[in-house]
DNA sequence: ACAGGCTCCTGCAGGC
DNA sequence: TGCCTGCAGGAGCCTG
């Protein structure tokens, strides 16, 4: 479901509900996955620590946690959440109905609960104890912050496809689907094009169309294409502005041809082919 | 090292 | 109604 907008939303959602509370009961499920960290480990490092702040790193959440002994210091764990395609991070009241695929839900002091609801179970929990591990460092380069020059770079002598290369984690991180297309097409660029083959020229122009797409997605709550909500259950709003993702034969909002599909490294992929060269 | 394909899982829409 | 197929916003693992 959620590429870095989305992540991002509910990371801020999530954050201005918990931050400063504490955790003090922690359930979960008994699947297999989606536990990076082995369930039982999660809850007993859970229990009794503060919630000092929660944010995002590429399409993870990072909750920074106090230590269990002492109210003081900084943080001494992490909990990593990642969403997968289907995953959902809520603030709840207890009372709240159990969705279908919960696993896991974390009692709060202040009465609220955070849940983990993920269908498909291609999201991941993992729990960091600074004691015996170091901190969350997600693969790849934040694509609001990386300047033009790192930004080449990491398309360099690269062969695969640009669409592909911009869905590779370990060189930027937080993009997906929606926007690598939605970026391409405001660079206008196609999809196939081999990353080398771009000139710096056309790169500096796909930097700045991500960036922009990415801050107007956020800007908006992200894109609520199916399922996707916020920590509230709001939805986000950016889905109207595509102009390409999901619209094949919708004519292009700036020429009027039709927005053809291809699948680029096995991905649904969108795009003008007056528009994008 | 790199690039492409398969696979994990559930739910939903569309066709018959 | 029910069954089947295809598709879905992610990413780890295997292969060549």
């Amino acid at each position: 479901m959620p590429e870095l907008p989305e992540v991002e939303t509910i990371a801020r959602g999530v954050d201005a509900r918990v931050r400063g509370d504490r955790i003090i009961d922690a359930w979960f499920g008994s699947h297999r996955e989606p536990f990076k960290t082995p369930p039982s480990r999660q809850s007993k490092g859970l229990v009794e620590r503060r919630i000092l702040s929660v944010h995002r790193t590429g399409k993870h959440i990072v909750v920074e946690l106090g230590s269990q002994s002492d109210h003081q210091g900084g943080v001494t764990a992490q909990w990593i959440v990642h969403l997968g395609m289907t995953g959902r991070l809520l603030v709840t009241t207890p009372d709240a109905p159990v969705a279908k695929h919960t696993h896991a839900r974390l009692s709060l002091e202040s009465g609220r609960e955070l849940r983990f609801v993920d269908p498909r179970r291609f999201g991941r929990l993992e729990f960091r104890d600074f004691a015996k591990t170091d901190s969350f460092r997600g693969p790849g380069a934040e694509p609001l912050t990386i300047n033009g020059k790192e930004f080449a770079e990491l398309f360099r002598g690269r062969k695969l496809a640009i669409k592909a290369a911009l869905l590779n984690q370990t060189l930027l991180a937080g993009v997906g689907n929606i926007y690598a297309d939605e970026s391409l097409f405001r660079a206008g660029l196609r999809p196939r094009r081999q990353s080398r083959k771009l000139t710096r020229v056309e790169l500096d122009r796909l930097r700045k169309a991500l960036k922009e797409v990415l801050e107007h997605a956020i800007r908006l709550g992200g894109s609520s294409v199916s399922d996707y909500v916020g920590a509230d259950g709001a939805k986000g709003f950016f889905q109207l502005e595509h102009y390409v993702y999901q619209r094949t034969g919708e004519p292009c909002r700036n020429c009027g041809n039709a927005i053809k599909r291809i699948v680029v490294a096995g991905r649904s992929t969108h795009y003008c082919s007056r528009c994008q060269s």
